[in-house]
RNA sequence: CGCGGGAUGGAGCAGUCUGGUAGCUCGUCGGGCUCAUAACCCGAAGGUCGUCAGUUCAAAUCUGGCUCCCGCAACCA
């Protein structure tokens, strides 16, 4: 060992020692529905790294939780008659709600934070005020512009074009006193961190933040509101609730007993800043620029990293609900064990970027890495022991030249491993244990266990033998433990091996069992999948599902849909009965179209001219994707033609009337065409 | 020229930062073994690494142009 190599060492163990603290968050949640596979994935990455740090020997605080104010829970808690706190009470401690989930996926958290507990309400409420102190928050005036139906204030840039973003109507100018965080102040440092640290991970979400936000310009942030009540409320101005950000991300400060009694505050001396959030692209943004500046503001050191992960997608695209492809964790779960697809979902998927989810995939990386590889090699080790040495191996044994290789892969793994776990490459990490078993599997064909155990002359080879299979499994097991607890549990029961032997430490190098290892064959700890009938079968319970909720629904909802009847989920919620009055209000006409182009500036939109029996009418119609302006020309079809001229493409055309589709399964549209029998302009009923 | 990501044997991916004979899993075909969960092991077929040009002794990898896909943004009255 070189000199360098000591002081390497001797640094590394100076810093370790000064602090040997760990402290990893997720998201916390917005409970508004049941969660999906994609929140599950975020937090079996967290917990994945949380076990991988506490076998290290580090102290480690796993945080996670719920997000749980905010206007679309306190609209969702209406409709369903409960009050916001019984909503998000039934979804978060409910039955298959997220504490149960977490319980299922076997996530070691250490705190749970809801920010409806009072310590975080009051803490928020400091924090706001400490801000508000500095001349960080102040008070200002929202000009806006005001939906009146919608009870809603818009910013200029989330208006659709001089309209109401959900409703469509009309706006018109007004103010609002609202409470602003002087984002802009902090720009130049934000895009300092961004730029030239590592806070921000993977390196390409930084690009994403600097041209998006940063460069176009920091505004001011508008952290209060008043349209809504379901928040923590500014205490020396009642009428204002806390905006969600400020609320939801100094969570991760409140849950150590920052300005609060509910926990010490040596958990937040020790503990802050945190070595890592785990967030999803989606909120990237908020965790790289709002809260750093937050934190600069309030004088707090800044989390140390920031890793954006990828999104699962369905089919290549986005899940949702619309689409009805979200895909249930508690199901997979339960079907085939939490460890399968706590393995799959980080073998699978490179961390940093989005990817394909597939029930197939699934089964078939369980069949394969699980059962083939890993469970049937334990079981062919341990069934040989058992067959020929009654379980035991016996002391006296004999290295070969087939031994080299699978030792020093096997050697070498931790260092692979830790390698690959520092930069959140789990996918890597779990790679390189798979191929010391894949190894392991191709040991034995070459040493021929079968062959040894014939003649007495070559029992100590075979003892050997087993015990570097017996070796390499625990070696594997250890470093699988933070990914496959449970499983890794049983393998340890299996191959005999006692906890001193499952620390990092016992893995650094080969060897450390003791030669007279004692091993049982079990049960198969991951059997086989019948992928044909599994796939079936999910499908049908997909399926089942589906139609569950919608005979929870209301009570107009046909029990037994035929051929060709919408899903539950196309069906999706039905509006408020109306008057006939109401209805004839809408004038239906069938209109002929003269003319039809896709419109450069967009890839959705198609420009119609029609004719309505009185004259031409622009309309802008999103169907681009389905239609093609060569397929409707010349077509009749019905469209609402008294519905307000609408400006849009930034005031460059004007749209006078919609065109009636149906949209279909796929999320494309279907227009129903009249035949040349019907004479333009007529009314429809 | 709004922002970003991607295009690698039949499928899904790694490799691209830090150029040096193209790799993994599945699938297909042939062989071996029998300890094991019809599992395991070996071999073969199959790719001009989207396209064009440039830099270089050398390009999947670096540079520039182009095509197509996917997100975001805008937008679907």
């Amino acid at each position: 060992m070189t000199i360098m190599d000591t002081m390497e060492k001797k640094d590394k163990k100076d810093k370790k020692d000064s602090k040997n603290t760990f402290y990893i968050t997720t998201p916390i949640y917005y409970p508004s529905a049941k969660l999906h596979i994609g929140h599950t994935y975020c937090t079996v990455a967290t917990d994945a790294m949380a076990r991988y740090k506490r076998l290290q020997g580090y102290d480690v605080m796993f945080l996670t939780g719920t997000d749980e104010h905010g206007q679309k829970i306190e609209t969702k808690a209406a409709e369903a008659g409960v009050t916001p706190q019984q909503f998000v009470d039934n979804i978060v401690e409910g039955k298959q709600g997220v504490k149960d989930l977490w319980k299922l996926m076997n996530i070691s958290y250490d705190r749970f934070i809801r920010t409806t507990d009072t310590y975080h309400v009051a803490a928020i409420q400091k924090i706001f005020k400490k801000m508000y102190d500095k001349g960080d928050i102040y008070k200002g005036t929202y000009k806006g512009k005001y939906c009146t139906p919608c009870e809603s204030f818009w910013t200029e840039s989330q208006l659709v074009n001089g309209c109401c973003p959900d409703c469509g109507r009309p706006v018109v100018d007004a103010e609002e006193e609202a409470y602003f965080f002087r984002l802009s102040k902090y720009a130049a440092p934000v895009r300092d961190l961004l730029e030239n640290t590592d806070f921000l991970l993977p390196r390409s979400r930084v690009n994403e933040m600097i041209h998006n936000f940063i460069e176009p310009g920091l505004e001011d942030l508008c952290v209060s509101r008043t349209s809504f009540t379901w928040g923590v409320p500014v205490d020396f101005d009642p009428k204002h609730v806390v905006y969600v950000w400020i609320d939801a991300l100094f969570n991760y400060t409140t849950a150590l007993g920052f300005l609060n009694d509910a926990y010490p505050d040596a958990d937040y001396q020790k503990f802050w800043p945190a070595d890592v959030h785990f967030v999803g692209k989606e909120i990237v943004r908020f965790h790289s620029i709002i809260w750093p500046a937050m934190l600069m503001s309030m004088d707090m050191p800044l989390p140390k990293r920031v890793f954006g992960h990828g999104w699962l997608l369905l089919d290549g695209g986005k899940m949702s609900k619309s689409k009805g492809n979200v895909v249930d964790p508690y199901l997979l779960a339960e079907r085939y064990s939490a460890d399968a697809l706590r393995y799959f979902l980080l073998r699978d998927f490179p961390f940093g970027t989005d990817g394909n989810f597939s029930n197939e995939l699934l089964i078939n990386r369980i069949n394969m890495d699980l059962a083939n590889d890993l469970g049937n090699l334990l079981s062919r080790t341990t069934a040989m022991a058992d067959k020929y040495f009654g379980g035991t191996l016996p002391a006296a044994q004999a290295t070969g030249p087939e031994d080299e290789e699978l030792l020093a892969l096997a050697g070498g793994l931790r260092g692979r491993y830790e390698a690959a776990m520092e930069k959140y490459a789990f996918q890597t990490a779990l790679a390189e244990v798979f191929g010391v078993i894949a190894r392991a599997n191709k040991y034995i064909d070459e040493t021929a266990p079968w062959v040894l155990a014939k003649s007495p002359d070559t029992l100590p080879r075979l003892s050997r033998v087993l015990y570097n299979l017996a070796e390499t499994l625990r070696l594997c097991g250890v470093l699988l433990k933070p990914f496959m607890p449970e499983s890794c549990d049983k393998i340890f029961a299996q191959l005999g091996v006692d906890p001193t032997l499952q620390t990092w430490a016992s893995v650094a190098t080969f060897g450390a069992l003791p030669a007279t290892a004692t091993l049982h064959k079990g049960e198969n700890i991951f059997p086989r999948i019948d992928a044909a009938k599994e796939l079936a079968a999910l499908d049908a319970l997909q399926e089942a599902q589906k139609q569950a909720a919608a005979d929870s629904a209301p009570a107009d909802a046909p029990a037994a849909p035929a051929p060709g009847v919408a899903t539950a989920e196309l069906i999706g919620e039905h509006e408020p009965k109306i008057a006939y009055d109401d209805f004839a209000k809408i004038e239906l006409r069938v209109a002929e179209v003269r003319a039809c182009e896709n419109l450069k500036e967009s890839k959705k939109l198609l420009h119609l001219t029609v004719f309505d029996g009185e004259r031409e009418r622009c309309i802008l119609s999103g169907i681009a994707k389905w239609y093609k302006p060569e397929d409707l020309v010349g077509k009749r079809l019905p469209i609402v033609a008294n519905l307000a001229p609408r400006p849009m493409m930034k005031g460059k055309y004007t749209s006078e009337g919609m065109i009636v589709a149906a949209d279909t399964a796929d999320g494309g549209c279907a227009i129903a065409f009249y035949g040349a029998d019907v004479p333009v302009g007529t009314r429809i009923h």
